[in-house]
DNA sequence: GGGGAAGAGTGGGATATACTGCCATTATGG
DNA sequence: CCATAATGGCAGTATATCCCACTCTTCCCC
């Protein structure tokens, strides 16, 4: 489970440290992947596979389930977190995040987010203000 | 499993390099294709005689089935990884996907894909722009 | 409160590997 | 038999991967 937001920065190399308290419940092998409103996803090996396994019976599927597979399945990419707690960021989906080396790293329960600096305080500060008309919207759907 | 995306260039002679993270499990003899969205389709051999069972299936269905499955099995070739990790590309395959030398070689999990530079962006680029929009009426059938 | 130690985050250098252009050798066909 | 194309191999360059080193904070013990 992963709680918190850091504020990490880039290495010339596209590497960026995993937040000591997340890499107990991360392991080893991470995975990385493109996300919603342009943030990246960060999973365990075990969680992306589950996530990677509903979008592959897909590939074949209509045009936007076609779609969707591709952005989530060639957007992914699998690293190690090395010795030094850090993982390899490719210049793809670095670009796709519009990243330049301020990130902030988010806990969304079972996933982790990375997300530009300044898209992350932006986001932020239109949930706050629209936090109860969400609420409302959100309550309808159950 | 393939995963991810690169940029490689044909060579003079219609070569490409595939990444090196894929060769092991394409292994030593390919099978490209034409593919959906003017994409072309790389699997290994055994990966494609599987696809290839359930088209030759199709070929007495429906005139969509048929078409597809004659676009699939008549634009099918056969090629070897060289020593090198290239792969030869028939010049109307290659033509197909309109690429000139700069292509996006994307792995889908069972399948690869090779997608002229641009056709890959803009494509990449539509489907970021509906991703939520898709995500929405995805999640409303759950 | 101060000092020390341990851990976390960042940076950089060296080796290995991947990619690609080029050259040689073999096949092909006129 | 020559010309041309196709295939296979080599090697240079760029990039990635691995490993080591430093700083800053935090926490603990004295």
């Amino acid at each position: 489970m992963f709680l918190g937001e850091y504020l990490h920065t880039f290495d010339p190399k596209n590497r960026i440290s995993v937040p000591s308290k997340f890499r107990k419940d991360l392991g080893r092998v991470v995975v990385v992947t493109r996300g919603l409103d342009n943030c990246l996803y960060l999973y365990s090996r075990k969680a992306w596979e589950k996530e990677a396994r509903t979008y592959a019976a897909e590939v074949n599927g209509n045009a936007a389930r076609r779609g969707l597979a591709r952005m989530f399945l060639a957007g992914s990419s699998e690293a190690e977190v090395d010795a030094a707690g850090r993982v390899l960021i490719p210049e793809h989906l670095k670009s796709f995040a519009s990243i330049k080396d301020k990130a902030v790293i988010a806990g969304v329960f079972e996933r982790v987010e990375i997300w530009e600096e300044k898209a992350w305080k932006k986001y932020m500060n239109e949930i706050e203000r629209d936090a109860n008309a969400f609420a409302e919207k959100r309550d309808a759907t159950h």
